[in-house]
Parts: C-alpha cells; sequence; structure tokens
DNA sequence: TGCATTTGCGTGTGCGTTAACGCATCTTTG
DNA sequence: CAAAGATGCGTTAACGCACACGCAAATGCA
C-alpha cells in the first residue's frame, strides 16, 4: 500500500503539494505536477478510504427518483429494500439517500419528483425512467458533472453512468421456450398485454412472439387490457381468452399483474392445464404461485437493482473508481418449489 | 455518533482506561469498569471502522479449506472465485484468505489440508466438509474460540459460526417438478445416482424421488454409476436406461456430471424428446445447456457461497458482528435462454 | 525602485482508535 | 524497612488523508 507519503519522498515535494496535485487546487507547476502525477501512475496509488474517511467532513446524498412503493403491485419495495441495505452497508462511509417518488402514470408528477430531487442539490441521482417520453425531455436539464444511473428501464442517447436492468426481450424469450417444452409445443397461448405499456414491456412481447414463431406449431394471440380498469378488466378479458381459445395451454402476463390473471381463471374453474407465466414476485403473485395457479414468475432481480445502482453511484462519487457501464441482471424463473429462497 | 473520548468524559477517565475497558485488558478497577462499561452501553458506543483500521496493524488471515479446484468438473472454481471477491473487497480491512485443497475423494489428503490449515495459524476456517466422515472426525480439534463456517455441505452437531448451502430435498423436488411438468407428469423417467455419492446428493435424489410419489403417473427408475469410471462409465448406464424405459421422458443427474450423459444421449442418438436435468454451471454442462442436449440445469450459487463465507467471517471476527446461523442461497434454474446472465 | 499580489510549496492540526510507555500509589517480600 | 513488584490510570505517538495556514520567492504594476 503506497502512501501519500512514498508519493511525495519519491517527488521530493511534501505531502501539501501532492494533495494539490490529487485534488487538484492549483498553486502546483506544470513541472511539479506532471512528476508527481507520473509517480501516482507509477506507484498505482490509491487514497486509503479509512484516512480519507476519518479527516472527511462530507457527506453524500443521492437521490432516487422512482414510482410510489405501492404502485405495479407494490413491485416497488423490492427495489427499494436494496436500496435501503445499500445504504446501510455504507452508513459509515457518510451515504444516504433521499427518494423523490412519483405517480408512475403522471408525467406531471414525474416532473416534480424529477425537479425537487434537483433542487435537494445531490451527490448523484438513481432514476427508474419509467415514464420514458417525459424522462427523455429532463435528462438533458441535469447539471453537467452530476451522476445519475438508470434502473429498470433505460433512456438511449443519454450518457448515464450505469444501467442497470434486465434483457426484457430475452425474459420474454425464456417463457415462450418455459411454455412450449409444457405444452410440447402445441396448443393455443394468450399473450396479455397490459396497458399503458411502455418500451421494455414491449420487449418482453416481442420475446415471447419471436420464440412462438421460432418453435413448432404452438399458436399465440395477442390480448390488451387496460390495468386502469382493475379486476373487471383482467376477468373480463380472461373471459374472452377462455372462450376464444380452446384448448388453452398457457398464459403468458407482460408485467406483474399476472396475480389478477390467476384470480379470474379460478374464478371461471378454467386454471387447470394452463400454464400461467408473468412476471415479479410482488405478494400477490407469490400467492398464486403457491397455490399453483401461476407456474412460473420471472424475477427481475428488483432489489439487487437497487443495491447496484446506490454501490454504482458510490464507487463512481466516493471512491472515484470506474464502474461498470451496464449491469444485466439475471432472468431468474421462480416456481413454487425454488420461490422460498428468493426475496426479491 | 459518539467516540470513545465521549465515554471517557462521561466517564471521568481517560481514553486509555476506556480502551482498557473495551479490550479487556485488565489493570482497571471493577468501580471503574463498570462505569465505563454502563456509559458505553448507554450511548451504543460502536468503534469507528476507520479509525481501527488506520491504528490496526493486525492483519486477518481466513483459512479456506475445500476440494481442489479442477474437481467436479472444476466446480471448484466458482466457490473460489466468490473467495477472491470477498477478499478483493475486503483487501482495504487487512482481510486474506489462503487456500488448502484437498483431494476430493481422499480422506488422507483432507486430514493433510486440515492440519496445514490450522497450522498457518488462521483468524477463522471456511471449509467445504465434503467428506464428512474425516470432517466430523477432524472438527472437534479445532481450539476453543477459532471459529469456522461451513459452505456447500455440512456437519451436525458442531457449533459452526454460520452454515452457508443449498437445501438440497427442495431442489430435487423442484427438478421433479419440471419434469412432470414437461412429461405432462406421465412417462418413464431415469434418475442417475453418481458415486461416490454424500449426504447432499442423497437429498437431492430423495426429494425428486419424492415429488415423484406425490405426481400422477410418472415413474422413475434409479441407476447409480461409478464416476470413477469416467465417460465409459456414463455411456454405458446411459446405453442401460435407453434400452430399459421406453419411451423415456426425461433423466435426472445427481451432480455436476450431468454433461456426460448429454454425451452419452448424443452419441446414441436418444436425446431427441428426452429432457436432462442436471446440477450446476460447469464449463462443459455449459456446452450441452447452450446445445439443448441438457434441458435445465440447477445451480446452487457456488460463488455466492465462498462470497457470503468469507463476508461471515470477517463480521464475526472483524467486525464483532453477530451473523446468521444459516444462509441458504435461491435454487437457480437455468436453461439456455437465461445462462448467459448468470456468472456461476 | 517600492509595494502588492500571485505562485509554489511546506507545516501543522484534526479525525478516532490502538497500544506502548510511564508515573504515581499501593502491596508484597526478603 | 527498603527493594521489588503489582495496580490503576494518564499520556502520547502512530495510522493516512484533507485542508487551512503561512512563508518565501517570483511577478505585476505604478
Amino acid at each position: 500500500m503506497t502512501s501519500i507519503k512514498d508519493i511525495a519522498a519519491k517527488a521530493k515535494v511534501s505531502i501539501g503539494t501532492v494533495d494539490r496535485v490529487l485534488h487538484d487546487r492549483g498553486r502546483v507547476s506544470d513541472e511539479t505536477r506532471n512528476r508527481v502525477q507520473r509517480i501516482v501512475r507509477e506507484l498505482g496509488y490509491r487514497p486509503n478510504i479509512h484516512a480519507r474517511n476519518l479527516s472527511l467532513k462530507k457527506v453524500y446524498r443521492f437521490a432516487v427518483i422512482m414510482p410510489r412503493l405501492s404502485q405495479d403491485s407494490e413491485y416497488w419495495k423490492f427495489p427499494a429494500n436494496g436500496i435501503d441495505k445499500a445504504c446501510r452497508e455504507l452508513e459509515m462511509y457518510k451515504v444516504s439517500a433521499t427518494y423523490f417518488l412519483f405517480d408512475r402514470y403522471s408525467n406531471a408528477s414525474f416532473g416534480r419528483a424529477f425537479r425537487e430531487a434537483l433542487g435537494s442539490n445531490p451527490d448523484g441521482l438513481l432514476i427508474a425512467p419509467v415514464l420514458s417520453r417525459i424522462a427523455e425531455e429532463l435528462i438533458p436539464t441535469i447539471p453537467q458533472g452530476l451522476p445519475y444511473v438508470f434502473f429498470d428501464s433505460s433512456i438511449p442517447g443519454t450518457d448515464c453512468l450505469t444501467f442497470i436492468g434486465q434483457d426484457p426481450f430475452q425474459s420474454g424469450l425464456l417463457a415462450s421456450s418455459l411454455l412450449q417444452s409444457i405444452t410440447g409445443g402445441e396448443g393455443n397461448v394468450a399473450v396479455i398485454k397490459v396497458m399503458p405499456d411502455d418500451f421494455h414491456l414491449r420487449e418482453r412481447i416481442r420475446g415471447f412472439l419471436t420464440g412462438v414463431e421460432g418453435g413448432k406449431t404452438m399458436t399465440a394471440k395477442l390480448f390488451e387490457v387496460d390495468s386502469h380498469g382493475g379486476e373487471p378488466a383482467f376477468a373480463d378479458v380472461v373471459g374472452r381468452i377462455v372462450k376464444e381459445l380452446v384448448p388453452l395451454k398457457g398464459i403468458f402476463v407482460s408485467n406483474a399483474w399476472t396475480h389478477s390473471v390467476a384470480r379470474s381463471m379460478q374464478a371461471l374453474s378454467a386454471a387447470n392445464g394452463v400454464t400461467v407465466i408473468g412476471y415479479d414476485l410482488v405478494p400477490k403473485n407469490l400467492h398464486y404461485l403457491e397455490q399453483g395457479l401461476i407456474g412460473f414468475l420471472i424475477s427481475q432481480c428488483p432489489s439487487t437493482q437497487g443495491y447496484e445502482g446506490i454501490y454504482s453511484l458510490y464507487e463512481h462519487v466516493v471512491l472515484r473508481e470506474k464502474v461498470k457501464q451496464t449491469i444485466m441482471v439475471p432472468i431468474d424463473i421462480l416456481t413454487k418449489n425454488n420461490v422460498k429462497y428468493y426475496r426479491g
């Protein structure tokens, strides 16, 4: 471990000069600066984090901009758990996170959260840009030099520090592959597109349909349902599915509303022989998975996403290390037999 | 954050006295000791980890006792990766690990590794007690107060700090459930028990058979194969399976030798319509999974096991915190469609 | 030339903990 | 009863870094 002292000795200057070079606070001649910088590189100097934290008074505050925790069947609680866990681990490094939550269906609400977050003068942003239209508009207003990390979904063309998420196309492909294994590659399956949709959700469906096309003789039919309609809307679409597709082998649901489909299937006594595949280990889905009314859930490691998001900011802002540009989380397959070992 | 200074002030003693009380190195009157201890409790004092590390010269060395990395189809490289990752993260806390590898099939070799590990005077042990007989014998010789963590498998009746592993029974149950979904709950499946076996492996098979019994009309037949016989032994048993069980719907392999089964199935051109389920993301299994000759692999998050093992020791020895008694890792289901997002 | 400002650098202090050291008091021992 | 040891406690120097301060020398400006 080379310390600032070793550098100073080798460069024949004082530690004060080395400090000025490292922190770029001027008052150093070009010649000295270059010499010190060369030696820093040569010795692979990395500041001792303990010494730094001992002397540093600065606290690091990260702003988290994401949907309200209760929305999407309480899905957002999971990323929040990961964020909280990371903050607990990094507490001694003076890292903290503040939430700015928005209504997942309101651009105005996103805008408010976004502005409030920036107004709090944070050291970094962790954003779930589920409302891509408004996010795309506001991202450029982030001050130069303020790092921001996307999780869940991304906004192309921005220079975010890191993106953490799942490959939605591949997850759809996986779902279709599972369903084909079970049906023997034959029969009717329904694809439920839950509206309002977003890029992520469309990619899942595209992946699923691509898988079906590449398979044998399984046929898939797309159904749309507006989630604002709540349970009745799902009951309605499931009713249509059961009537139209005979014999029905499986249903693919494009997001966490899977439980509403399972519930409707149960209500119609139509669940027998039909495999329901959907997304996310939210409490209601867990219930139907355990009952056997949902066959598989695909999980996108939401708490990991939150956790890694904070860590990415920490490594960049506090440790000043290079961080990964993208972190793809695993596509976890959950059944009633392994679900108890996943915590989201 | 209350510091040792605050305690000293409140107790009207010097920080030296507080330090002596905290570290229990005598030379303090009972009255003073009690007063200080009370204040420590009242103020909820926790040492500042940065200050501690800055002043501490002690390095923590953990000894890792596990099979040679090349064994079990290179399975053990994965836990080693997790261990290395943890060590990299904890490098600044002066934590390091030393490997003491043994031959997975030799009690004498385990004994040697064990004695060498103890001889190196470590601050903690991380052990994969795959040779349960000899391990059971040697564990009691661990000096009092030296913490040890088991991963992969456990030795009941010992007071290890933590056990990290997977529920093997449940993983077998999961495998049978997957196979029943695919076969529609009917037809013949083969169960391959790879010898020499151990508790873990037997539990997986017990789980699988329990699942089959609870199902519909699927019938399972058990086959044993000695892994010392290598590829020919597997070719032989697969030949028998294909001949005996007609029509064959699936094969469950109890450990990482799954690739040899897939290979033999391919050689016999008997892979069509047969779903092979086995364990562990070792390189050869990955290959056959991608080819579609292995349908599912069950992974036990081996790198996580190594990672968590080191962390458990770290938290106990360095931070002196309470740690979890058992950590059950998820039962990951891998297919060719999601495998690329798992790194073991 | 004289004075003010800037530039280049070294010094010193604080952060909280550890642990070696040392100074008084007592207590035991020959 | 003096010497030797034990007891109870305070003092202080690291540990590596951040940052304020201050002192010369160099430079600018009149």
